[in-house]
DNA sequence: GGTGAAACGTAGGCCGT
DNA sequence: ACGGCCTACGTTTCACC
């Protein structure tokens, strides 16, 4: 893997701050010309240090009203446990992120719904029906005082 | 808050996934006229519903290679121990996002680093100094299958 | 919401270093 | 290998219908 130089670190910091800028307009905040900048960017999505763009939705406009951290253990921990608790989170739509991760349990989900009603629902029809689902653990976010990724 | 109509929706989906399609590509896939395509767009950003645009960047490649969440509690709750605590998450550029939570623990953070050398410093200089903190138990990232915030 | 036209940006060939 | 210049082509944007 190529190493980045300082030009390049400033277009993935203008592009993750403003992934619509004109390629002119990052042309001229990182002091190159606009074909310059232009084969740079073209370059890094290439080489997928970029992977792609995307809008910032604000959760509240799409009825997003609950969104909890879910920690969740299984109680098997064979290869296939864990490839078919993967996949029902994928095809959960309500479940933003899952991690795999050390420690007592073994993932930890991001969840958004619009309600408690419809967390319920998840919390019982979802999880509660999968199999090996040992533990669940709620924590629901009351403020995100500071979140980057959104 | 003024209701999203099914073209709005559309118009949002298409912009979450590729957030630098054009004007006009984005009018077509939704089925209207690029000017009405863009009032639409500029109205959506306007009211905040699209509160910005972001490039995905590969941590890896930026070497980021050591992932954590971390649950932190504190052990004074008023509000200037909570808000001394946010405001040094805020300032610290290891810390992605920082989250508000109920249970057991005040809050959930997720950590990016280049390697557990880096951690041990974010975990001891930083966290370690701060007043009030009592408990910090970390978990390491170990794979995402699922991260549609990324 | 659509049309049209001017201003602007993109993308690739070409040449210099 | 990398940056700048040029230019044909596509896109954005806005007054007007």
């Amino acid at each position: 893997m190529m190493e980045l130089d300082q030009i390049d670190r400033k277009i993935l910091r203008v592009l993750a701050t403003d992934g619509r800028i004109s390629n002119t307009g990052l042309a001229e905040q990182v002091g190159l010309s606009p074909s310059a900048c232009l084969r740079r960017v073209q370059e890094l999505e290439r080489r997928r240090v970029i992977s792609g763009y995307k809008a910032v939705i604000n959760p509240q406009a799409i009825g997003i009203g609950f969104i909890a951290y879910v920690a969740v253990g299984l109680s098997v921990h064979t290869r296939d446990a864990q490839a078919a608790f993967e996949q029902a989170m994928a095809a959960a739509p309500e479940v933003r992120e899952c991690h795999n991760i050390t420690g007592m349990v073994e993932y930890i989900l991001r969840v958004e719904v619009s309600d408690l009603t419809a967390y319920k629902h998840f919390h019982t029809e979802v999880l509660g029906t999968l199999p090996h689902v040992s533990a669940i653990t709620s924590y629901v976010v009351m403020a995100s005082p500071k979140d980057d990724r959104a």
